[in-house]
DNA sequence: AGCCGCGATGTAAACGATTACAGTCCGATG
DNA sequence: CATCGGACTGTAATCGTTTACATCGCGGCT
């Protein structure tokens, strides 16, 4: 009668076997309708009866149905995601850069695929290779990448825009930071409070930033005729701890330098504290400037002259070029953006003014901007014509500021 | 003759009119195979002969042929990328998170996709479901999500790993630092040195990892009957700012604490520049204190005392243990994980240890174990009696570290 | 000689969506 | 009443892959 059949499983068993993924089919089935009124129904394309549509979303709420996104893109070529190519992730300046891709891509619907190339070539070919049909467009911050690996690894029909690389001729975006006047702003500062002595940490000599601002700062020296000494720069790589060794060097050069710039402000919190073991009072024996203006600057100690970059601004802009080449399906004027940088002195540097950083916690960005307007200045001075072609741009740019 | 037909344009031009992007199936006709041949010979599956392998390989070389992501993991059923839900992404803290995280990742062969979640519930649905089909995993690392959200909008069979949030039952994966015994572990510390009025920086009320240091101190204060005052618990969130404001409070508190332990060292570095500003000298006149041993702590000034874990670790396991229930499809036994930490006692506390930073510029970790072996014996002694009983399990896996 | 097995290749069905196109129904219009 | 048009809905092609299955040829085995 009713039997003993092991060999069959209850229905009610096999049904709930695999807990499969629910389509868009199954939303369909259980409303009533075909698949496309769903779909209409969804992206509220086309006209579709009241009754059917609540329906519809009644059921797929019940269902939980969440579209798939690859099937989605498969045909209707788009990810809505950016990919964004890095280089090492490694302290504020990152995580600033992707603080601003990550809020303007959000602001936009598009989501961050993130992938960070250690340097190996062939892994960043892979990384190239793999985003083909994930992303809509590639934000590329990596000085490891040339052009033609850019090339030959991608459609040429995807969107890129390339950060803080050196600009890449007129085939592709790219936005900057005005490395070179901040630099030469920053010199000039210096010197006007007197300094002679400048030493310099540089950054990683294939980097783009590293190599204008080192161009600043030895253009700056030689149009202020101040020393110049292979021994007053030092080598770095942008990390606190290149910084620290630099510090400790500079600390033991004979006739001491009596002022520090460091090419980004990782590597200056690392001079500071290499100063401060080997008990060099700052800013009394000797002045400390860095680059960037990265959050933490204003609350090491002592508080940090350095060149203020927007940081996630950078991130926004690239995210709005690259946004604007794919709604133009990358048929569109390409552009060459330098941000604007500014002077922000603090107490690091000896130009006391007076209240240290007792404005650092409110929504003011507490830094005093340099009461001689040197950096603006910089611009159409003496100093400018020492710069190459390649700051002009710069000059026009930093006006809109 | 040859003729004036206007209308028609050149073939030459027509067939580069649309730069359409090369599929498999250009690949096999221009190799005079099939598409399946041409699958075979790039995924390496299946025989095919040596001659038409080369072939294959020629043409795909030749067209820049990369295989479109979407298709195939429409197919495949895999994309090789893990979502990364985050709060609001911010310092050093986060970046060491992500590079943990992306490290991990990349060895692996995963690509990440991230997206910071600004609180909005909203928002955070909205991202949750633009996963599907995107990602074979998601790490979770948000306070504001919880487990309903989660189950609402994602198919119940995508591996999950909760990173830093409170224990979500048997039902997923998570993964946690050892707060509460890092906070009695700092606690005991400075109570050794001497202290009995030691004030609290709380984190945001809402996070998991400042409601465990808060329990902490609680609980250690209590046990070792330091002064317990609410005026000792300073409101926080785990800014740098938020640690300013907190540093000028505290140090106008009428008798003043001998020691300040802000839950983290974002806050910690406000602090102490709120101190400086204040004319109070660390750790002459008073003890600073932080959590998380972010890799600038050692560089500030006084070199920050802080209890240290292991950040991009704590990325790193959480993408070993995702994979691990990516590859047994979610089949797998659901651990919850504590990642213990250490005492790191630099000069902000004033235990003086001899030389500062000295050995900061070099592979070395640059800290002092706590030479009472503190933190260790928190775990069997008195103090851990009072203690809940969550606090059991990290016990047993502390010893294994 | 017949058969088996295997290497090499092709055919076509998926995967889960979107959407052009073609129906159907119905009220309005002439 | 015939026709038209619009609202609503379904059918099926399509996106670019992977892969189960079929086919074919060929050498070795019994």
């Amino acid at each position: 009668m009713s039997g003993r059949v092991p060999k069959k499983p209850r229905p009610s068993r096999r049904r709930r076997s695999r807990p499969r993924t629910v389509t868009i089919k199954d939303v369909a089935r259980q409303a009533g309708v075909s698949v496309a009124t769903v779909s209409r129904v969804l992206n509220e394309k086309g006209p579709v009866a009241p009754a059917t549509r609540d329906r519809i979303r009644e059921v797929a709420a019940r269902l939980r149905y969440v579209p798939h996104g690859a099937a989605r893109s498969l045909i209707t070529n788009k990810t809505n995601a950016i990919g964004v190519l890095l280089p090492d992730i490694y302290g504020e300046f990152f995580s600033e850069i992707i603080r601003g891709i990550d809020l303007a891509a959000g602001r936009r619907g598009y989501h961050l695929l993130v992938s960070s190339s250690h340097g190996r070539k062939g892994e960043i070919e892979a990384i190239l290779r793999a985003t083909r049909g994930r992303v809509d467009g590639l934000i590329v911050m990596s000085p490891d990448v040339d052009v033609d690996t850019l090339e030959a690894n991608l459609p040429s029909t995807l969107p890129i825009v390339m950060l803080n690389c050196r600009s890449n001729g007129p085939a592709l975006d790219s936005i900057t930071i005005d490395n070179y006047a901040g630099a030469l702003g920053m010199v000039r500062h210096l010197a006007a409070l007197g300094h002679r002595r400048i030493a310099l940490v540089k950054g990683p000599p294939n980097n783009y930033d590293a190599r204008e601002r080192l161009r600043g700062y030895r253009n700056g020296v030689r149009a202020l005729a101040l020393v110049h000494s292979r021994e007053l720069e030092l080598e770095g790589d942008f990390t606190k701890e290149a910084g620290h060794r630099a510090g400790e060097r500079i600390a033991a050069i004979k006739p001491r330098p009596t002022a520090i710039f460091a090419t980004n402000d990782a590597m200056a919190i690392g001079v500071l504290s290499a100063l401060r073991d080997a008990g060099v009072d700052v800013p009394g024996d000797v002045a400390v400037a860095g680059f960037d203006d990265i959050p933490i600057s204003r609350f090491v100690s002592p508080p940090l002259s350095t060149v203020h970059v927007t940081i996630p601004e950078l991130g926004g802009r690239a995210i709005e070029r690259l946004i604007h080449a794919i709604d133009t399906k990358n048929r569109h004027r390409r552009r060459h953006e330098t941000l604007p940088t500014t002077l922000v002195v603090r107490s690091s540097c000896g130009a006391a003014t007076g209240g240290l950083t007792q404005n650092a916690n409110r929504r003011g960005n507490g830094h005093t901007r340099d009461p001689s307007g040197l950096v603006r200045g910089a611009a159409s001075s003496r100093a400018a014509r020492v710069g190459n072609s390649s700051t002009n741009e710069s000059n026009v740019l930093k006006g809109g500021r």
